[in-house]
DNA sequence: GATAAAAGTTGATATGTGTCAATATTGCAT
DNA sequence: ATGCAATATTGACACATATCAACTTTTATC
C-alpha cells in the first residue's frame, strides 16, 4: 500500500521550522505536539484550509507563504494577511465554535504542520509562557484586523493600496524588492478595490516613479512618495 | 474632605449586574475583584475610556449603555460595537501592549465596575472555566469585527444601514422598536458612511415602509424588506 | 510549438458616494 | 420663554469607483 501522506518526516524536536510560538514549550510538550501533527506539502496555488470547515487542527507554516482570507459576499475575498513562515494560524474558532474562518491558500509550494486543536489547547492550560506567547500574538492579529477595518473603510483607493504595498514591503518582505507573489486580483482583495482599479492604480504609482514592476517583481523606488500616498488617503 | 468616587458602592458578591462571565468565579475570587474594583457613573455623553490610554484596569458595564468606537482618519470613526449590560469589556490590548484600542462613549447614562487588569490576570490563570469563557467570548466579538469588515467593504451604503440597524434590533435591543439613542453620526459610523448619506438612506428606508422614526425612537416595520436590502447588498 | 485558458490592461461609461452650502429643527442654558 | 449651539435635512454638484467590453499578454497543456 503507497504511503499517501508522510506522517512524521521530521521531529518537532529540535526543528527549526516550526513557528517560534513553540520555543516556550519543554521537551516533554513538544514530544506530545510531535507525536500528535501531521506534515503536510502543498503546491503553489493549493488550499491549505477552507473556511468553514471543522477546525480539527492549528497550523505551522514552516516554509513557503500563504494568503489568508475571508470569502465575503458573492465571490468577493477580503485578504487578512499574508502568512510567511515561520507561522502559527489558529484564529478565532479555536475558543468560539472550532471552526476556520477563513481560507488558507498556498502562494509558493508550502510545508505545513498540522497540530491536534485538543493537544493544542491542553498544552495551552498547563504552559503558562506558552499561553501568555500565544494570546499575545492572537492579539497582535485582531490590532491588525482592526487596522485594516480602519484603512479599508476611510481611505480612497490610492491610500489603500499604499497600505497594502507598504504592509507587504515592511512586514512580509522585510525588503525594498521582492518577487510578485500576489496577483492583481490579490493586491484588489487586500486593498478592497475590483481588480480593474487595482491595475490602474499600479499603474499611476509606476508612471509616477513610485515603484517599478517587472519579470515577476516589484521594487520600492520612492518610500517617502508612497508613504505620504498612505497619508493624506 | 470630600468623597469624589466611591469605592465600593457594592459588594460584588451577589451582584446581578456583573458580565455573566463573573458567574465562573469562586466566592474567594469574586472576593479579589471586589477588593480591587473601582465602581464610577457616567452620564450620557461622558468618554468612559479612551483610546491610546493605558489599561489599567478591564471594565464591566453594569446598566446604561455605551458606543465602542476606533478613532480612526482625520476624526472619523468606526463604531466596532454597542455594549449594552452587562457586558464585558476587554479587548487586544489585555494581551498585546497593555492599552486601550478603542474609545467607550456613555449613550446613556451607565454605571461601570473598573477591575484591576492584573488581578483579573491573575484570575484568568488559576480558574480555567473562567478563562475557558473569557476567550470565547473574547473571540465571539472578533468574529463580529471579521462580519464587519466584509460587509462594510463589500456592500454599498443600502446594504450596510440595514445591517447596522438589524443588528441594533436583532442582537442590541431584541425588540421591534428601541428609543433613538444612537445619533445620525453615530449610525454613519456604524455603517462607514459620512453622516448626509446616512440621513438620506434613513429617508428613503422610511419612504418605502421599512421603518418609522419619529419621537427618539425607532420601528421596525418590514422585517422581510430590511433582510432583504442587506442581502442583496 | 500550437492552442487554449488565464491573467493583465485599457478606455468609455454609468453609478455610487462624499462634499458643500443652505436651511430646518432640536436641545440646552440662561 | 429666548437665543444659541448642536444636530438633522436637503438638493446640487463633483469626484471616486465599479462595470463593461475589447484587447493584449502571459502561462499552462497537449
Amino acid at each position: 500500500m503507497a504511503i499517501y501522506f508522510d506522517k512524521s518526516p521530521r521531529n518537532c524536536i529540535g526543528c527549526q521550522c516550526m513557528s517560534s510560538l513553540f520555543s516556550n514549550l519543554n521537551s516533554e510538550e513538544l514530544e506530545l505536539v510531535n507525536a500528535n501533527k501531521i506534515h503536510i506539502n502543498f503546491k503553489a496555488g493549493e488550499t491549505i484550509k477552507k473556511q468553514g470547515t471543522f477546525m480539527s487542527h492549528v497550523l505551522s507554516v514552516n516554509s513557503g507563504m500563504a494568503k489568508l482570507y475571508i470569502e465575503g459576499i458573492e465571490g468577493r475575498s477580503a485578504i487578512l494577511r499574508i502568512v510567511k513562515p515561520t507561522s502559527f494560524i489558529g484564529g478565532p474558532g479555536i475558543f468560539f465554535d472550532q471552526r476556520h474562518h477563513y481560507t488558507i491558500t498556498a502562494l509558493l509550494d508550502s510545508s505545513v504542520c498540522f497540530i491536534d486543536l485538543q493537544v493544542f489547547k491542553d498544552i495551552l492550560k498547563v504552559n503558562q509562557n506558552f499561553a501568555d506567547e500565544f494570546l499575545k500574538d492572537f492579539s497582535r492579529d485582531v490590532l491588525t484586523v482592526y487596522n485594516r477595518l480602519i484603512y479599508l473603510t476611510q481611505k480612497q483607493m490610492p491610500g489603500r493600496m499604499a497600505d497594502a504595498l507598504i504592509y507587504l514591503f515592511d512586514e512580509i518582505f522585510q525588503q525594498k524588492k521582492f518577487p510578485m507573489l500576489l496577483s492583481r486580483f490579490d493586491l484588489a482583495d487586500l486593498s478592497a478595490m475590483s481588480r480593474e482599479s487595482a491595475v490602474k492604480i499600479l499603474r499611476d504609482f509606476q508612471k509616477e516613479g513610485l515603484v517599478r514592476i517587472s519579470d515577476h517583481e516589484i521594487e520600492l523606488l520612492d518610500e517617502e512618495a508612497l508613504r505620504t500616498i498612505s497619508r493624506i488617503g
